[in-house]
DNA sequence: GTTATATATGGCTGAATGGGTATATGAGAA
DNA sequence: TTCTCATATACCCATTCAGCCATATATAAC
């Protein structure tokens, strides 16, 4: 049951959970995670260095930033995650979060030079 | 995203997780918990009162022993424990768990009277 | 090189919480 | 009532951990 329990703890730090649903929606800079959740740069990597040093998550460097992923390494973990989204309408704060995730102005505003790709 | 993040809480302990695979399989008491999962009996009552107080759980009386039913009150937190129980051979605890739950000289063993019913 | 930007990490502190032991409550039996 | 059994709770200890601030590292631009 290790990684059971161990995604259980992840995902029961509220910020973790939003970075978790954002990332199973799309890959993304930690600029672009800061700026969605509105969370301090060194919250947002603190929590992201949890997450891949548990290896749920994986990083790649494009040039200035580092882009995220996430890698759920398990299929009753994967269906979990799959459910929330399918209703996310039911989570407010959950549904915050993707609305901005589309909104380029949010999106952006704390990175500051254009995105490679 | 109360009950959400409430929930994962919940389980990201690994007593509380094993109670609420447990219960999902059959109502229990107390004593037949505490023995199926060999922990102490305040132990386990604490972690019910926790399950208790945030209606995850239905407690009624039935003469000398106190019944304990799950009740989870989401349809999604309710498709997560049905996952969990579907792949429970994945988990050894858990499935070590179920099988105690089969045990009667196990699941007796701390509940000095016969039982109610 | 120097500077600016992007991300990571370290130290500190306070709050939450699990475990153990002892004890309290409460219902049923005698 | 009195005694027992079943369960709940109180108290203390130790640990974990999130948040904040400051700082370090790393890449790119100049």
């Amino acid at each position: 049951m290790p990684d059971l329990l161990e995604f259980f703890k992840l995902v029961s730090d509220e910020t973790r959970l939003r970075m978790v649903v954002l990332l199973a929606q799309e890959d993304l800079y930690v600029c672009q995670i800061s700026g969605i959740l509105n969370l301090s740069q060194p919250k947002v990597s603190k929590h992201l260095s949890k997450l891949r040093n548990l290896g749920y998550v994986i990083d790649e460097r494009r040039e200035k930033y580092i882009l995220y992923s996430l890698n759920l390494k398990d299929e009753v973990i994967e269906k979990v995650v799959q459910s929330l989204i399918e209703n996310i309408e039911k989570y407010p704060v959950l549904s915050e979060d993707r609305e901005r995730l589309t909104d380029k102005q949010i999106h952006l505003s704390r990175c500051v030079t254009r995105l490679p790709k």
